[in-house]
DNA sequence: AGCACGCCGACT
DNA sequence: GTCGGCGTGCTC
């Protein structure tokens, strides 16, 4: 036994890592320094002073560095970062990792926390230099003359200020600068007036300042989530406190940053993954010097530094996008939760479909519920009606009657989404003569047939094909697209619809940055068009004159046998409907079905969402399925099947004797074979989420040891959202 | 994970 | 005769 630094390094290790206690300063809990380790190097955390360590003194190493002055992580990150790898079973070096910005995982020095600012050159001081200049030159001149300005502050009081900044700084009248860090000032500013709804909500959650209490906003799509954020974000700015908001997707920040930072004044910190490294690592530290007022950012800003904490949002909360699926596989949502507990802070979850585990709580009475039904300025919610495709003639997958309504639509000026969740131009290649298809070798899936650039696509394992001129089964040319993507839906419409625009949106055409913004920006103002997309759609963006959305088919997630499937399915017709007749517009969605007499479609159509709720969670409870029983899901996969059957054998014998669970499997995947891998998995289950922790805990220090570990890649997934 | 060590096939 | 395959063992 002794004295020691328990450090976390980043490694898949289930263990810690001990130190011998250096000479001079003791770096607290959360202080990164740089160790010897194996024959090199690398970069760790603190996590506690020990004087217990197993090990005896002379084969502890020293330290060889401290990196930080001060811990980087204060108390409540760090504990909540290793309370979420025991929890999510992960590493906790790797949990740190994702905790922490790339440049800050390695010997980074901290980043400077300025904010580019612009003021007067020399010359520009002097208003004879000014000339005739006008418009916003001359406001941002203007604007510098009475002070310098950092470019948030800019972009607040003069929108567009850029292009000019640029004229003028090439003129030499202007300079750029780093700023001295400081805290935007924030003065409330007159908002939108709320409805007696939004305000009753927003008094509620205000009531409960300053301790734990968790929120569901439960608001249909249009009844304005985003104004009582916004009122709840305003009330711990006056408080001087921090606000998180957290939220789905990267399409969604710019939109969401740009509209706070519009209606609050002040400089908003996004943070997400796609963020330069420079950018995300200085948002993260303005965060954890307190500069930093509100943070929006996806799943990873869950790890975002809150020494002010006042609120956390956690918006479109029932999102599958919260849960990381791969590596370590946390969910933002649920670590929110437990962050904000320890905050003793607020946290408010929203969402037109709340996920069933959330209504669970709400119904525990561990959750508090704050519904809005009420659509402000009138509007009414879009009328839905179910179309029976079993009987009708389809033209490339449409229906007469949905073909007559999207004519009639874009007759009045109006605009169309059509949605269909498969991209590409066809789900399978099929030959007439013979019934063969075009299958992926590795996946033993169907390919989906890709038209620019031609080719067969797995969308498995991104294997791709030439397309075949003829069956190689039986050399027949009767090879046909079978089913509509994305991409042959925008070809019909085209074709039909020469003079209207057509907008396809899904993964192929997104993939440049603020693509998405940039073509629905299109669409705001705009005439007639058509808007052809997938999930992608479903979030967000708020269309005025966008009256009619076609959903295609939702069939194929009426018979998934992932129990998990029906939610997902009520929820994405409801999120898409939604996006239908937000203005003053009334608005329709058609739903094209060959199960018109599905009891899933029948009840969300006659009674929504929330009754559709209610029957899934009491299916759930009969079931003893999540959210009333919890799961935890080991997967496995090799080359051979053999090897993970017996990896996952090992893995069922080890838990044998543990109380309180019961084990599916081991049993192949549902995707059996996934990029020429072999697939099983072990499904344990049991009411008490403690004992599943505590049995499989145990077996998985003696599984690692087993050599059947070593012949496959096999991960534990805590709380899995599917199954696949 | 990374990186060693350690024994069996095709090349200068 | 060597270069290199990946099995297996370890990292405080």
């Amino acid at each position: 036994m002794s004295a020691a630094l328990r450090i976390a390094l980043p490694v898949p290790l289930p263990n810690f890592f001990d130190y011998r206690l250096p000479e001079g300063r003791i770096p607290a809990p959360g202080t990164r320094v740089e160790v010897p380790f194996g024959r090199g190097r690398r970069v760790g955390v603190v996590t506690a002073l020990i004087d217990d360590s197993p090990l005896p003194p002379e084969q502890l190493k020293p330290i060889e560095r401290i990196l930080d002055p001060e811990p980087l992580l204060d108390a409540e990150l760090l504990t909540n970062v290793l309370w979420a790898a025991s929890y999510w079973m992960g590493a906790p070096g790797e949990a740190l990792s994702s905790a922490l910005p790339l440049s800050l995982r390695e010997t980074g020095e901290w980043p400077e926390l300025g904010e580019p600012g612009w003021r007067l050159s020399e010359l520009g001081q002097d208003p004879a230099s000014h000339g005739t200049r006008r418009g916003i030159a001359l406001q941002l001149l203007t604007q510098l003359q009475a002070a310098s300005a950092t470019e948030g502050e800019l972009d607040v009081v003069l929108p567009g200020w850029r292009d000019a900044g640029r004229r003028l700084r090439k003129a030499g009248l202007l300079e750029r600068f780093e700023s001295r860090p400081e805290a935007p000032p924030w003065q409330p500013r007159p908002g939108v007036e709320l409805n007696a709804e939004q305000r009753h909500a927003a008094e509620q959650v205000i009531a409960h300042w300053g301790r734990y209490q968790p929120w569901v906003l439960d608001g249909v799509t249009g009844s304005g989530k985003t104004e009582v954020y916004l009122a709840l974000i305003e009330a711990a700015l006056a408080r001087n406190e921090q606000v998180l908001v957290l939220i789905p997707e990267i399409s969604l920040a710019p939109q969401t940053g740009q509209r706070l930072r519009a209606r609050l004044g002040i400089p908003i910190d996004v943070l997400h993954s796609n963020l330069s490294e420079g950018a995300r690592a200085k948002a993260w530290m303005r965060a954890r010097s307190g500069l930093a007022r509100v943070i929006v950012g996806t799943r990873s800003a869950v790890f975002t530094p809150l020494p002010r904490a006042g609120l956390i949002v956690v918006d479109e909360e029932h999102d599958g996008a919260y849960k990381q699926q791969e590596g370590f596989r946390y969910h933002a949502r649920d670590l929110a939760l437990v962050r904000a507990r320890r905050l003793g802070i607020p946290v408010v979850m929203g969402s037109a479909t709340p996920s069933l585990e959330s209504l669970a709580n709400v119904a525990a009475g561990r959750y508090r519920s704050l519904p809005l039904r009420q659509r402000p300025g009138g509007s009414k919610a879009p009328s839905v009606q179910l179309v029976d495709v079993r009987a009708q003639y389809l033209e490339h997958g449409l229906s007469a009657s949905l073909l007559g309504q999207i004519d009639a639509t874009l007759a009045r000026g109006e605009q169309v989404l059509v949605f269909r969740n498969r991209r590409g131009y066809a789900p399978v290649l099929l030959c007439y003569d013979c019934g063969w298809h075009a299958e992926c070798p590795r996946c033993q899936q169907p390919m989906t047939l890709h038209q620019s650039p031609r080719r067969l696509l797995c969308h498995h394992c991104d294997h791709v094909m030439p397309v075949p001129a003829t069956c190689p089964a039986c050399a027949s040319k009767a090879l046909t697209p079978q089913g509509q993507g994305t991409e042959r839906l925008e070809e019909v419409l085209t074709a039909r619809y020469p003079d209207i625009p057509v907008l396809r949106v899904d993964r192929e055409t997104t993939r440049r940055k603020n693509s998405l913004e940039d073509m629905l920006g299109q669409l705001h103002e705009g005439g007639p068009a058509i808007l052809v997309g997938t999930q992608m759609l479903a979030k967000g963006h708020d269309l005025p004159n966008l009256t009619l959305v076609a959903i295609v088919s939702v069939d194929e997630g009426l018979h998934s046998i992932d129990f998990r499937a029906t939610e997902r399915l009520a929820q994405l017709v409801i999120q898409v409907a939604g996006r239908a007749g937000r203005a003053a517009k009334p608005g329709k969605v058609m739903l094209q079905t060959h199960h018109p007499d599905h009891p899933l479609l029948r009840s969300l159509l006659s009674h929504g969402y929330p009754a559709v709720a209610r029957e899934l969670l009491a299916e759930r409870q009969t079931l003893e399925l999540p959210p009333y029983g919890h799961q935890i899901l080991v997967r496995a996969d090799a080359h051979r099947a053999d090897a993970w059957q017996d990896f996952l054998h090992a893995a069922a014998a080890a838990l044998q004797g543990h109380p309180g669970f019961h084990l599916a499997g081991p049993m192949p995947a549902p995707m059996p074979v996934r990029a020429g891998r072999q697939r099983g998995q072990l499904l344990l289950e049991g009411p008490r989420r403690s004992l599943l922790h505590q049995a499989l805990s145990q077996a998985l220090s003696q599984l690692r040891q087993r050599p059947e570990a070593r012949k496959v890649r096999w991960s534990v997934d805590v709380d899995p959202i599917d199954l696949y």
